[in-house]
This record gives structure tokens, C-alpha cells and sequence, in this order.
DNA sequence: CGGGTGACAGATATTGAAATCTGTCATCCG
DNA sequence: CGGATGACAGATTTCAATATCTGTCACCCG
């Protein structure tokens, strides 16, 4: 890795270069030295800008998650369809985005686990923002009387709990067995079918 | 420890003593050698008895696993109860059971979540018969009219996936939060009013 | 002869010394 | 003076030597 020329030294050049440094060297074996060295500074420097290792790891792990909400944010927004096939096209689309980042790369995903084993207080931001989509959906259906939820936080909650098999991490090697989308098909039905009006 | 008098050495001695051994020291300490002298013989002699120290945790495991299941048996078999609230009770006893277990003697459960993970293929078969009950009630109400399934196996492991945070030992930390309950009610709801006819 | 033994080979775990890393800071440079 | 540096102390990791464990087996004993 031949060190970056003398650009300016910004937070956002530090983190693209840590994922880099995660990518290629896995979440145990990622030193702040090493982050330093594909920068062509010293560690020192990297420490002006982060903290601590800890702090870096999160922000990382922060920018990662950001982008993969995006996606269900569109579904979430999306005008059209009724509250119900919108729950599932959402449900969905949580579980493919996650199936192919664990099958595409597996390495990585793993990498990004264990950066999320460590960081459990941004992943519950991160994990309130998607219960939030779901309860924005969940509110349009009692709203135009598809769905029926007296409690509209604790729903989405329930729904999202109630689905965390296709969408924790800790059950990704369960993502590529043959029965698995019958599993998820199950559960989404039962789920939707709970909430209908 | 001081070493058991000589009587018969069996199987069952043997597994109560791996039991035993395995509280003490732990999943990653306990040996086949700490076993062997815990009983006053020689470690051969374990061996004739158990082809490996992977079958005799496993032989372990399954015994563990198979007393769990008697209580809700109980359950599934009662005669007099509504479907509907038989499949709530059974729920809660499952996840009472777990709560307990984790809850009265952490490090013992630590334990067995370590066996359990090495012995996927007991597990499995343990996770069936659960969800056989869970079958055996739903055909109940099926058959009563107070609910509805048009694939009641599927339902079953269905339900059972739901309630994945509530009775997987990977989420044991969760199960002492002061919302855990609120969330444990709120998913058993929405499964259930999705089963009902 | 069924059941137990202990010595053995190879695999695995433990240990302690050396290397590396994290985080700090006095110092330097433009 | 803002930003980078590299030497440093203490914490953590690596590595290789050593010890322990797993599984086998020829042998022994009642």
C-alpha cells in the first residue's frame, strides 16, 4: 500500500482508509498504526482527529450503518402501495440487503459483526431509526384503516423483534438454508396477518 | 474432589460426573482427565464407555436438553385449556424457564450455551420436539375453530421463530432489560392474533 | 473375556519473554 | 499557533518452548 500523497489530513480521509485497513486486515488484526502508515503519517496524527482506536471503530461502524438505511428509507417514504404490502416489500428488503451483504463478501460482513458486537450503543440508534420506519408504515395502515395496532411504537418494536431472525446478524450462516425463505414467508405472513385491521 | 469408591462404572455415573466437572471448571476447562480422576480411574476408562470427549458432552447436552422439555410438555398436554391461551402459557413457560436458568446460575448457563453451540445437530432435534408441541396446540385450536392455519407444522416453527428472542440463548443479556417483558407481551399478541381464526 | 490400565503419539493449551500496539505529550515546523 | 511528530510507559498480542490433553492399544486382572 504506497502511502497517500500530502492531502490534507480530514476525519473523512482517516475513515475511508480504516475501512480499508479493515478490509484487508480483518477487526482483529486493524492497528491505529497500520491506519497511520496507509496514510503516510504517524499515529500521533490520526489521534488528533480520533479520540481513541475505540472512537474511530464507531465512527466507521456509524458511517456503515448510515448507508444501509437508506434503501428501506425509500420503501418506508414510498407513497403508493397500502400499509400492508408495504410492511412486506420493507420486511423484504431488510432481509435481501442483509442476505447479500453476508453472501457477497462474507469476510466483511463478519468484520462489520464484530464492529457491531463492540459498538451495541450505536446499533441500537441505528436500529431505532428502522423501528421508526416501521412505525411510520404501521401508522399510514391504522391510519387509512388496513391495520390495527393500539399501540403503534410497541408494534413496530414487536414486528421488528419478531422478525430478528432474518435480519440479526448472529443468524446469518441460517441465511442460506433451502427452508429459509419458506421461514421468512411464515413469519412475515403470521406478523402482517397479527397486525391486519 | 475426593475420588467416588469403587462402585460399577456406567454411563450414567459418568455423565453426572461430566456434569459435575463441567460446573466447576467450566466448558473450556473441564477434561476427560479431570473427569477420569474425579471418578478415581484412569482416563482409558472413560473411553470405554463414551467414544470421545465430544460424544460424552454431547451425551451430556442431550440429557440437559431433555429435562427442559418435561415442564412444557406438561403444558402442550393439558386437556382443559382454550388453545389460544394454551399456546400463550406455553410461550411464557418457555421463557420463564430460560429467564431462570440464566438468571439463577449464570455461569452454568454460560455453560451449556457452549455445548449447545458445539452440538447443533442435538439442538436441532431438541427445537423439533418444541415445536411439535407447538404443532400438537395449534391442531387443537385448528380443530376447535379458535384458530386458523393452512399449514399447521409451518405455523408452528413459525411461531417459534417469532419468539426467537425470547427463548435463544444468544439473546440471554437482553432478558434482564426492565422492558424485556413489555416486548415479550407485545410479540406473543401479535403472534397469536395472527393465528386466530 | 469384559472391563480396567497406563504408556504412547499427535493435537491442543499454557506460559512467559519479546514484540507490537495504544494513548500521551513535550517538541518541532510552517 | 494549529497541526504533525516520534519517543515513551503501560497494556496487549505474538511466538515458541513446554506441559497437558485426547484417543489408541497392548497388556493385565478377577
Amino acid at each position: 500500500m504506497p502511502p497517500t500523497a500530502a492531502e490534507p489530513l480530514t476525519p473523512e480521509r482517516i475513515l475511508e482508509t480504516t475501512e480499508e485497513v479493515l478490509r484487508r486486515f480483518g477487526p482483529t488484526k486493524a492497528t491505529v498504526v497500520d491506519v497511520a502508515r496507509a496514510l503516510g503519517v504517524s499515529h500521533g496524527s490520526v489521534y488528533r482527529h480520533f479520540p481513541s482506536k475505540a472512537a474511530l471503530r464507531e465512527a466507521v461502524t456509524d458511517r456503515w450503518l448510515a448507508k444501509s438505511v437508506v434503501v428501506l428509507e425509500r420503501i418506508a417514504s414510498a407513497p403508493a402501495e397500502s400499509a400492508p404490502s408495504k410492511l412486506e416489500a420493507w420486511l423484504e428488503a431488510l432481509f435481501a440487503a442483509k442476505r447479500h451483504k453476508a453472501g457477497d463478501d462474507p469476510e466483511l460482513f463478519a468484520t462489520y459483526t464484530v464492529l457491531l458486537a463492540e459498538n451495541s450503543g450505536t446499533v441500537e440508534q441505528h436500529l431505532t431509526e428502522l423501528i421508526d420506519q416501521l412505525a411510520r408504515i404501521i401508522a399510514q395502515g391504522v391510519a387509512d384503516g388496513s391495520l390495527a395496532a393500539p399501540d403503534v411504537p410497541a408494534a413496530a418494536r414487536a414486528v421488528f423483534d419478531a422478525t430478528g431472525r432474518f435480519h440479526d446478524p448472529q443468524y446469518a450462516a441460517e441465511w442460506f438454508s433451502p427452508t429459509i425463505l419458506a421461514e421468512f414467508e411464515a413469519v412475515t405472513a403470521l406478523v402482517i396477518r397479527g397486525l391486519r385491521a
